[in-house]
RNA sequence: GUGGCUGUAGCUCAGCUUGGUUAGAGCACCAGGUUGUGGUCCUGGGGGUCGCGGGUUCAAAUCCCGUCAGUCACCCCA
């Protein structure tokens, strides 16, 4: 070591401009995210998959335009005709599984992917040329309106895993189609809808005189950018329709059913416990054309976005399949790392490499929660009155139980020490039927371990659907959906599990 | 593609404004010693094309030009 260990013979190398290597500690941080976001993802119900590295450029153009690729890193084979382009996002090659396979994929479908992606950009500071980026979609319809809301949390469950909460961090909402009502009512031609998207994006980087100068620019009138200025407001809650805009009662109506989407969504945050997250912010619309519904953003301060995503509709018939509805995010490791290091979030960010090795010990063999591929438990609704706990409980289950002795000393998130009740593969169906039957049935298809019934009054039954027995509480007979209450049915496999 | 900042030992950096003897520090590394077997302390040691090229000068890490690389911001953001 001490020695001069470069050679007078063969050059040096460097890595490619915006590239990392990965040292063992630095892999090991990464395996940190990755292996919690797979442990996340997996207990919300969705499925692992991959696609290829590399994809006709093609599939890229036809989603967005032939100007992206200047952003790809393209080439052809020696003498070949066809153009293939490094991956820049999952999307298209998600879009082209589905189209294939759509008959015979369930509905809804929950995928999500943890790949490399590569995009030809100037590097800055959480932007790299290649970089590791988490993917969870949701495909097609189930009988809940809540698909949107049920994605956000997922993305919302690794970031509250991995230390974070709302004070520093929260999702911001938005609904497109809030704006497009608004550009109708306010006569602006459906040409100038994208010209105007831009301007609601750039709503807070710019001044006030700049907003005007912008919009003027591409053929807007003074009368809008004040109509639209005062919906801003009216919207975000800052001020009352200001005179000679539209009246804030028009916007809630012209906006109604839209809002309500949105609404949905933040009742589902309130609904798995997750309420101080979500946000409001009607300059969120998202730079993507392609975006058919709601749209957010995970944001926290001082970093660019941390994961962003929202509602496709009709993308996957783009791609050559059936007319399918999907929302789906991405989470890039380079900004959450970022992040997680700034908040003192990251195992061995001090070069402790035995906490470090510990963290994603606890990750990934147990300490922390074992993630089963099988899910631990199915939940379904014996009884009308009992549908509302079915997403509470499921939320519980899959959050577990922090313990009192690793939150009174301020423990970090991955001290093997954190969860009374370790968090859990939990599900509901996504099945509209009320016949129990059906449901059971359901539950046996996901290969579920356990099934919980709940019943009015948060009484719980569990069945052992390997052993086909009931597993009644030795003195109560039923269990229960509450966490504080001794009988609390998460207890029961936690301990199953650890024997 | 545009702009700001940076580039000196394995790592983090000082020195550059006001050019001038063998270019420094801490950490790391190696050797020896001390401490009654490991993270203490002491002593010594190896290691530097001062990013690269050109220019100005008697003399350049230092000033000037170019170039490459890194970084931050803009553009863009799937």
């Amino acid at each position: 070591m001490g020695s001069k260990a470069q050679s007078t013979k063969g050059r040096s190398f460097q890595k490619p401009k915006g590239t990392r290597d990965f040292y063992p500690l630095e892999l090991l941080r990464r395996r940190y995210v990755t292996e919690t976001w797979r442990a996340v993802s997996i207990r919300h119900g969705f499925e692992e998959i991959d696609g290829p590295t590399f994809e006709h450029a093609e599939l890229y153009t036809v989603k967005s335009g032939e100007g992206i690729l200047s952003e790809l890193f393209s080439f052809s084979r020696e003498g070949g005709d066809d153009l293939y382009a490094l991956r820049p996002e999952f999307t298209p090659t998600l879009a082209r599984m589905y189209a294939a396979q759509a008959a015979s994929l369930p509905k809804p479908c929950r995928w999500f992917c943890i790949p490399n992606f590569f995009r030809a950009e100037r590097p800055q500071r959480g932007r790299l040329r290649e970089f590791c980026q988490w993917n969870c979609d949701i495909i097609g319809e189930g009988f809940g309106t809540a698909l949107d809301g049920e994605l956000e949390i997922v993305a919302v469950g690794a970031l509250s895993t991995l230390g974070m909460t709302p004070t520093n961090c929260q999702v911001s909402n938005f609904h497109r189609n809030i704006w497009t009502r608004i550009f109708g009512h306010a006569g602006i031609p459906e040409q100038q809808f994208a010209s105007w998207f831009d301007w609601v994006d750039r709503y807070f980087r710019l001044t006030p005189e700049q907003r005007m100068e912008y919009a003027l620019r591409f053929g807007a009138s003074q009368k809008q950018v004040t109509d639209m200025t005062g919906v801003v407001q009216v919207m975000n809650g800052e001020a009352q329709a200001q005179a000679g805009s539209i009246d804030e009662h028009v916007i809630r109506e012209v906006t109604a059913p839209s809002a309500a989407a949105l609404a949905a969504v933040s009742d589902h945050f309130r609904d798995t416990g997750f309420d101080g997250w979500f946000k409001w912010d009607a300059t969120l619309v998202r730079g993507l054309a392609y975006y058919t519904g709601t749209v957010f953003e995970v944001l926290a301060e001082g970093e660019r976005a941390i994961a962003g995503g929202g509602r496709y509709d009709n993308l996957i018939e783009l791609f050559g399949g059936p007319a399918t509805p999907a929302c789906g995010f991405g989470m890039g490791d380079v900004v959450l790392g970022n992040l997680l290091t700034d908040h003192g979030l990251m195992p061995g960010a001090d070069g402790d490499a035995g906490a470090l090795m510990d963290a994603v010990q606890n990750v990934t063999t147990g300490a922390l929660g074992s993630v089963s591929l099988r899910p631990d438990v199915f939940v379904v609704s014996a009884d009308e009155d009992a549908d509302g706990d079915v997403v509470p409980l499921v939320a519980q289950l899959r959050r577990g139980v922090e313990s009192d002795t690793w939150r009174e000393r301020g423990g970090k998130p991955w001290d093997a020490d954190r969860y009374a009740i370790p968090p859990m593969h939990a599900r509901p169906t996504d099945k509209a039927t009320r016949n129990l039957k059906k449901l059971l049935q359901d539950a046996e298809r996901a290969r579920a371990r356990f099934c919980a019934i709940v019943h009015t009054e948060g009484r719980v039954q569990l069945k052992d659907l390997d052993k086909r027995e009931d597993l009644a509480h030795p003195s109560k007979g039923d269990w229960s959906a509450s966490p504080v209450d001794e009988h609390y049915v998460g207890r029961r496999w936690s301990a199953i599990r650890n024997g």
